[in-house]
DNA sequence: ACCATTCTTCTTTTT
DNA sequence: GAAGAATGGT
């Protein structure tokens, strides 16, 4: 290959040369992982462990490549897993080499492949401005064809079918590729496959892609087209890519692609830390390595210089559970102290559990720990609002990361939807979306009949209304309407060539009287949506083009816009903690079938359980000096109490890390040896640990106790009850939890037993 | 066409 | 316990 005065592989084998003769960015290394480092040819593996210096690791070596001449910045393709590791890597490097950074083709792999497919867009019959559709869009396309086909929506819900087709798309394979005994079965009567099809056909004539097709387009691409996959094997020297156990077959397939000439490919990943299998990502990728790669090198970071040994010591314990490891333990390679053990703590529920939570965080925050080196990670996204709540009461300033996210509000949503249709004439979702928004007397009528043209010339929706105009179908008001709408577009797609994108949506905002709509609406929410607009409008300062805007908008999922400003606690799910790390981290909800996570079970079995287990392990590993691990007795789940036994991962940690307590008047508060909730024996005698649990009615308000006391929900003929809006009354009926109640004043109503209590 | 009300179903994790 | 869908009224 190159002729390199720098290849260090040979003199670098450990023992490391004098240091004298290092560039200046390899000291401070590690033997492995200046390992890691210059073996710079061939495939590698990079097991890196929680904690080793992954990232740093990734960003010396692209430093490595570049610096010492061995490729060309724009040779290096370095794929990460998300836009913050991408960014955080482009701009460690920019500060060590400076603005040839910018030249590596650098990013996660959905950016990356949508740079390729803009190039190529022709190839798989798309236009180059086509737009990405997110899930929203995704759904409302698939919905459509359904219901046209005549699948029974609520049999097979649309998002299921969705999942099965991204599954498909995860794993490669277009409608002709998927194999016969994998069409899915029954799922819509059998029609999947067809449906499959019959979306991707909608897509393309939408000149539309969805994110799966990002790389699906551009594997169909690099397959059919030799030229097109030697031009860039031929650019691309080196290949890296982070978080390598989370790459799914299609990525992989991408990877393999590429690196097929050269082979200088650099995987980093950790099987340990494997959370995305439910979308596609296949562990067997990283395990199988050596074998898809053969003559490959690998290369293990163990040394941990993140967490104390207390919490290294808990995390390994834990993950040794799981089967089928590469096997790699963690050292305490910092600390010299053992570090505070692992606090378990019971409490009685929900509400309970957030107070605890945030009296510790204001305790540590009282003896001089800030509030930005404590994080709360949770299961689930919906365990993050009670604790919301506490901190909003409290006045504790936090930040939510991945919660609501500004591009998914729905104003946001419209606005774009305008941009798109100006950018791209054939964007019918957002036609569709916009065509009676704010309205302008077009309604299902109207619409009806400019779908009705669309299907019979063939062409989008904004092209049919045209044609529309030129014919009497219309009445005359919603016909006036509709030539006001369609001229609007054209006059706003004409100013795009003048105007900056973000004159361009101020302009469109307010000439569609959409943001007028919004300062006239009364509703309390109104005045936060003009906000978020003006802020839209703010925001489309950074870009140069409408594509280059929307691109990003479809890619960066993420809320950047709020920025670390001051001191705040982190809240935010296990999967969005992944890669960061802090001094204090809580993990509340640790209960059998909240996490591990019954649905997740249900699904998985066996692997999903370990997956579960390695999530537990990414939480625990995240923590520098201090975990605190929390779970509630009782838990309101949807409108009922349910009974919850603490999770076997709090069993899995052995004693010696973890100490136990639990609130005043919580049976076995401190070390009791039998009490579910201080040591629930995991791999115990019965697997079906879901029977423990039990369900049982809330009787509004403070009633519920009572309710909770005798733990029965029914109620009988003849009895008599109360309701909050309805009073006193007498039961008539009951038919599971629904009761026929003749109140004395209102009458006879059916009603849900858990909104009536028995009368005192 | 539009609005308001009730009914329903759902909460794993996200590029 | 919210947000969407379906229904019914103006």
């Amino acid at each position: 290959m190159m002729d390199d005065a720098f290849d260090l592989t040979e003199d670098y084998t450990p023992p490391p040369p004098p240091v004298g003769m290092d560039p200046p960015w390899l000291t401070g290394l590690n033997p492995e992982q200046r390992q890691a480092v210059t073996i710079t040819e061939g495939p590698l593996l990079v097991l890196s462990g929680a904690g080793t210096g992954k990232t740093r690791v990734l960003t010396t070596r692209l430093t490595h490549i570049i610096a010492s001449r061995l490729a060309q910045p724009w040779r290096v393709l370095a794929v990460t897993f998300t836009n913050r590791a991408a960014r955080e890597m482009r701009e460690r490097v920019s500060g060590l080499i400076g603005p040839a950074a910018d030249a590596v083709w650098l990013g996660t792999f959905h950016a990356l492949a949508l740079r390729m497919l803009r190039k190529h867009a022709d190839k798989v019959g798309l236009q180059s401005g086509f737009s990405i559709l997110d899930s929203d869009d995704q759904n409302r396309v698939l919905k459509a064809l359904m219901e046209e086909a005549g699948v029974d929506v609520k049999k097979w819900p649309v998002v299921m079918v969705m999942g099965v087709i991204q599954r498909w798309k995860d794993r490669g394979w277009t409608p002709d590729q998927v194999p016969g005994q994998e069409t899915g079965g029954e799922i819509a009567g059998g029609r999947l496959l067809e449906l499959y099809r019959a979306y991707q056909a909608r897509l393309l004539a939408l000149n539309a892609c969805d994110f799966g097709d990002l790389l699906l387009h551009v594997l169909v691409i690099l397959r059919d087209h030799v030229e097109v996959l030697a031009a860039y094997q031929d650019q691309f020297r080196y290949i890296l890519v982070d978080e390598y156990q989370d790459t799914n077959t299609a990525q992989y397939l991408w990877l393999r692609l590429l690196a097929r000439g050269h082979r200088n490919i650099c995987c980093v990943g950790d099987d340990d830390q494997s959370i995305y299998s439910w979308r596609g990502a296949e562990v067997g990728n990283i395990l199988r390595f050596e074998h898809d790669f053969p003559g490959a090198q690998v290369v293990r970071l163990e040394r941990n210089y993140r967490s104390t040994p207390t919490i290294l010591g808990a995390a390994s314990a834990l993950i040794r559970n799981n089967t089928g490891r590469l096997g790699k333990d963690l050292r305490a390679a910092g600390a010299t102290e053992d570090g505070d053990p692992i606090r378990v703590y019971g409490v009685w529920d929900g509400p309970a559990e957030a107070r605890h939570v945030v009296e510790q965080m204001e305790s540590l925050h009282r003896r001089g720990e800030r509030l930005a080196s404590m994080a709360v990670l949770v299961r689930a996204g919906f365990q993050t609002r009670e604790f919301e709540e506490r901190l909003i009461t409290t006045g504790t300033p936090y930040r939510m990361v991945g919660g609501l996210r500004f591009y998914e509000r729905q104003e946001i949503r419209d606005a774009m939807a305008y941009l798109r249709l100006i950018e791209q004439p054939a964007d019918d979702l957002a036609f569709e979306r916009i065509i009676n928004l704010p309205k302008r007397g077009l309604g299902d009528a109207a619409l009806q009949t400019i779908h009705l043209s669309s299907r019979a010339l063939g062409c989008p929706l904004l092209q049919a209304a045209r044609s529309v105009l030129e014919t009497d179908e219309l009445k005359p008001k919603p016909r006036a309407a509709l030539r006001g709408f369609v001229e609007a577009i054209d006059e706003w797609a004409a100013l795009r060539e003048q105007m900056d994108p973000s004159e361009l949506a101020a302009t469109v905002l307010d000439g569609s009287g959409y943001l007028e709509m919004w300062k006239k609406d009364k509703s309390p929410e109104a005045p936060g949506r003009v906000e978020n607009l003006q802020e839209f409008i703010r925001g489309l300062e950074d870009y140069d083009s409408l594509m280059d805007f929307l691109e990003h908008v479809s890619l960066v999922m993420e809320n950047d816009s709020k920025a670390e400003s001051g001191d705040a606690v982190t809240l935010m799910t296990l999967h969005a903690a992944k890669g960061l790390e802090f001094d204090t981290v809580f993990l509340p909800g640790w209960e059998e079938e909240v996490f591990p996570n019954r649905r997740a079970l249900d699904e998985g079995g066996v692997s999903a359980l370990e997956e579960e287990r390695r999530l537990a392990y990414v939480g625990l590993t995240r923590a520098r000096k201090r975990v605190f691990i929390t779970h509630a007795s009782q838990r309101r789940i949807f409108r009922d109490w349910v009974m919850c036994v603490p999770s076997r991962f709090i069993g899995e940690v052995p004693e010696e890390f973890k100490e136990e307590d639990s609130d005043v008047g919580l049976m076995g508060g401190g070390r009791g040896q039998r009490e579910p909730w201080s040591s629930w024996d995991g791999a115990g005698a019965d697997s079906g640990w879901g029977q423990r649990k039990q369900a049982f009615r809330e009787k509004e308000g403070l009633t519920w106790q009572v309710a909770a006391r005798d733990s029965a929900g029914g109620f009988s003929v003849g009895d008599r009850v109360f309701h909050q809006k309805f009073g006193h009354g007498r039961v008539c009926a009951v038919d599971g939890n629904k009761l026929e109640v003749d109140f004395d004043k209102a009458g006879r109503k059916k009603v849900i037993d858990s909104f009536v209590s028995a009368e005192p």
